[in-house]
DNA sequence: TGTATTTCTTAATATAGATTAACAAATAAG
DNA sequence: CTTATTTGTTAATCTATATTAAGAAATACA
């Protein structure tokens, strides 16, 4: 079972029972922005069909990627929105998708939880987070680009198809001109 | 607040009621091994008073430290445990370590939570988590090494008097002589 | 459908950080 | 205290990836 997975499975649980009157449905364009850096009020997103993206842009105008959210996951800038610190992250679709507006944030959202059922599933979402995450500092720490390449085929096999390359270049943290090379080192 | 202090601070307020139970109070010395990779039973551990760190070791034979747990934070190795997978890290202690076993994974452990404070707690918890490997991530994308050593010595005060720095150099994710270099011109 | 814009590729050059090596300094161990 | 071991520094060389640039391919747009 894949995270992406875990994760849409058990949001929904959550989703059908008390978050639901929280919840509000939109449909946005691609290219729509959600959040930009520096916004006050933070809200977080499920996407229920398309893709979105968020990522911050450094000192030097470079953009990088932090998540890929398609179907089934949430993205959200967790850190600034229970800091109550301005957001850090942009978030934009990458396709038109159709998503759910998350207003509470997470730690108003546990007050509501009235099952064990629910905090296991709100905890199982968090850990899978965590999951990911390490993952990803432990690669970008030990791995060659290529190899950070291979392993993103493996974990988003569908997400390749979906965004232009210099998007996945931004997200492994290369270049797009790195990536071609890679690419074309791989065909041989 | 640092992180470091609030998760302390909620730590210890499931500590207190139904953890208690399933804890138990270890004491280890300097350099002994609490958990090594493609170990089955794993435990996370809370740091009472000394320091422990979590690292893989990668296919070249190079240790990557993952955290660096002082006092008041917890060190698990989550996404092997809850996953049911073997361990994908190391756990030592870098001094005379007082410390306290969780056997439950995390998931369990929501089981027995009473009230919507545990629930919070444990919450705020895993957000901080998340934060923190959400910080590293954006800086080991964006910034240059020089970059991250600032960041480290602002993020982690006390650390850097209590390890090697071969130890941070390992944790920045570059060599013990780079950071040597880095150092050697910021004296300047 | 034709044109403009964005994306991808290739290649030359530049650079941050790795590797290697040798020595100095600090720490641990007998 | 004395020696052995680990850690830190410096410098030369190497390498992966960045930067720059220019053209080709793909995509969006009018």
């Amino acid at each position: 079972m894949k995270s992406s997975d875990i994760e849409k499975a058990n949001y929904h649980r959550s989703k059908e029972s008390e978050l639901k009157k929280i919840i509000e449905t939109k449909k946005v364009l691609k290219g729509e922005v959600l959040q930009i850096q520096g916004d006050l009020k933070i809200k977080s997103y499920y996407v229920k069909k398309g893709l979105l993206r968020s990522y911050t842009i450094d000192d030097k105008g470079k953009e990088h990627i932090f998540i890929f959210a398609p179907e089934g996951w949430i993205v959200s800038d967790m850190e600034s929105q229970t800091k109550g610190s301005p957001a850090q992250l942009f978030i934009d679709a990458l396709e038109d998708t159709e998503l759910e507006v998350i207003e509470k944030n997470i730690l108003d959202q546990t007050s509501s939880f009235t099952s064990t059922e629910q905090t296991k599933a709100h905890t199982l979402n968090l850990v899978n987070r965590i999951s990911t995450l390490q993952k990803r500092v432990l690669l970008l720490m030990s791995a060659s680009a290529k190899e950070r390449y291979k392993d993103f085929l493996i974990t988003y096999p569908n997400i390749i198809q979906r965004v232009p390359q210099k998007m996945v270049a931004s997200y492994l943290g290369i270049t797009p001109e790195a990536l071609s090379k890679i690419r074309g080192e791989m065909l041989k």
